[in-house]
Order: structure tokens, then sequence, then C-alpha cells
DNA sequence: TGTACATCAGTGAACGCGCGTTCACTGATGTAC
DNA sequence: TGTACATCAGTGAACGCGCGTTCACTGATGTAC
């Protein structure tokens, strides 16, 4: 071969890595193949070695990104002083820094309502690896059973997400700000106070 | 002219509500001109005879469904017994016809993230509409300043238009029931209990 | 009142471009013998 | 070891289609005189 035993394996991460970032930022119908290949310095044509179609790629980055958001609610735990877990997650992820940079952030928010459209196979990945998402955050959530603090995980992730757009939305810093702020100031009150 | 004084009006009207629809249910890149003016029985090449562009339309009719939310949220207020207003527009928001209907819906679900997306005076009109509808819902939630009310009602929407968005990308109807549920629980029991 | 001309919503062919996908080809390396 | 052939990631032209937008035209009605 010309090329290393892995070297398939890598470009196709990076095709991965690369399209899941292009999707957040820009919508999964704001992706043309080219460009994607482009900026991997390699041509269009070379795309259907690595997926059948764009629609699998899709699926795969959407997943990728997920994976890339649970790890850094992981680091965010990590640097939290004990008992401030939560509010440690939910300050990073209503932070002005994840609403101004949605290309590197939480897919929940930037493609959920479009994933809400795609195949049912999409959503049924989608919806196993929200489970897990909520199964980290539910560890600091209070909820007599697993299943329990699973799902009021996935719902601080469902609000949250709502405010981040929403802020997104709003046309000048000020306001995005202050919606930002109210809610951090909401959900950690709402689910401290949950008994 | 061929046509009543009103006629042009008129279509137009029709043009923005067909598109509004449409622009819910399927994203404001899914909505082929031709398609909508085929539903009014119309050509694809009047529409410039209404419109300068297509943004423009997204911009109106955007606004005209966030009209039509409002007009639903006053009616369920209207239907609600005194001190359940508030109940009342959450269960309506968080049913399940919600859920399954975003072509009919609120376009705070279904287009937010996409709104993020486009022009700067596109995010101010709908900013501007999104005040009105905090307004609206604010006045059943407790805050000392008008604007603290107002603030309250644009984060619940927001809250639960992400509820409302992770329940359509479920992939069985079992989940998406359990999801609105928590979802309506959650919200009524935190806004009940905002001081 | 009748005639010539203007108006303008709507029609449908055409233009131009973007983009997903295909395909014949390249060329470096691996394998068979 | 050398030679012939197979493999396959990547290339870039080409195909085909969708779709936003333009434009010459239609035809009913309004207006000027």
């Amino acid at each position: 071969m010309r090329y290393s035993a892995d070297h398939k394996d890598r470009v196709r991460k990076q095709i991965v890595r690369a399209a899941s970032r292009r999707f957040r930022g820009r919508g999964s119908e704001g992706v043309p193949i080219a460009d994607l290949m482009r900026d991997l310095e390699l041509t269009h044509g070379g795309f259907y070695r690595h997926f059948p179609c764009k629609e699998e790629l899709f699926r795969e980055a959407l997943l990728d990104g997920l994976a890339e958001g649970k790890a850094r609610m992981a680091a965010a735990v990590e640097g939290a002083p004990a008992g401030q877990e939560l509010e440690a997650i939910i300050n990073a992820y209503l932070s002005p820094e994840h609403c101004m940079n949605p290309a590197v952030g939480c897919p929940i928010a930037a493609l959920t309502t479009e994933v809400a459209r795609h195949s049912k196979k999409t959503r049924s990945r989608f919806a196993r690896a929200l489970e897990g998402h909520g199964d980290e955050l539910g560890r600091f959530l209070p909820g007599r059973t697993a299943a329990a603090r699973r799902s009021a995980g996935m719902l601080l992730f469902a609000g949250m997400a709502g405010v981040l757009n929403l802020a997104r939305a709003a046309p000048d810093k000020a306001v995005r700000r202050r919606i930002l702020e109210e809610g951090r100031a909401f959900y950690i009150r709402a689910m401290r106070g949950k008994s």
C-alpha cells in the first residue's frame, strides 16, 4: 500500500471530526462535502472511499460531537471542588464561551431540532448517546433511582440547550449575556431545590 | 385590474401562512419556493411579485408563526380556570399534540437554532417578538418587576422548547411521552416554587 | 360611449449555480511465482 | 531476487438534479381622451 497501515483509519477519523464541527456550526444542510475535504487537503472524490453517503457521515459526526461533549463535561467535573460539580457543569454549559462557539460546543443545542427530521436510525443512536449524557449528569442530581436521575439529567440538558439557543439567536451581546446568566441562576436553583 | 382590490394582499398572506407552516415543519432550508406556490395553486414565477427574496419570506413567516403561537397561548389562558393559567400553558406547550405537529406549533422550538444562523435583521425581529411572548407568559409568573417577569417568561419558553425538541428527536412514542410528562412536572414545579 | 394604451398578477421556460454522487484513472506498494 | 499483476486511497472531470431567480409574455381590467 501507498499509505501506512492505519492511514485510512486516521483519515476517516479526521473527516468525522471536521464534519462534526462544521455540522454543529452550520447545521446538517450547511456542510458541502467538497469544503469539508478541502479542509483536510483532500478532494471530494475520495470521500466515498470512507462513507457510503453523507447521512452516514452526519450520524457519525453527531455521535462524535456528543462524545466530545461528554469528555468536556467530565473535565468540568474533574476541575470542580467537591459538592460543586453540578454548578460547574451548568456554568460551563451556559457560559459565554460555549454560546459564542457552537462549532466546538454541544450538539444537543446545535443539532437536536434537525435530528428530529432525520431517519429513525439516526434518532435512535442519538437517543442512546443522550441517555449516557443523562447518566453522567444525573450523578449530581437528586432522585431515588438511577432511571430518575438519568431522566432529570436529560431534562436539564434539554432546558439548558433551549436557553443556549435562545442566547445564540439574540441580536446583541448584552441580551445574550443576560439570558445566559438568568439561565444559570434558574437551573442551579431549580436543580438544587429538587428534593 | 384583473383581480379584486385586496387580491394581492390576500395572496401574500396566504403565501406567508403556508410558508410559516412549511418552515416550522421542515426547517429554513427545506422549503422550495415552487412547492410552496404549488400548494396555493400558483406557479413559482409569481413569488417575486410579492417578495424580493426567500430570506424576506422566512422572516415574515417566522413572525407570523410567533403571532399564531401567541394567539394559541391566549386561547389556552382563556380556557383555563382562574389561577391555573400557567399550568394550562405549560401543559399545552408540552402536550403530545404539540410535539407531534411541529408544522403548526411554536416556531421557538422549531426554528430558534436556525434563526441563530440568519441575518442580524432577522434575529432582531425575532428577539422583539420573543419579548412579547415573555411578557404574555410573565403575567402568570412571580417577579418584582415587569422586566423580571418577562425574562422569566422567555426562560420558560426556552426551556420548554428544549424539552419539546428532545421529545421530537426521540425514536419512539413511549420515550417521547415520558420526556414530555417529566418536562411538564418539572417546569410547573419550578415556576410555582419561584418566589 | 368607444378606442388606444398602461398596468400588473400570474405563467412557465430558461439560466446559473451548488452540490451529492459516480467513474476512469494514477501510482505507490503488496503479493504470487 | 526479479517480474507481472493486484490492490486501493486519492484525484478531478463529469453527471444529474434541485432550486433560487430572471424574463418575455399573457390577458383582464383600469384610465385617458
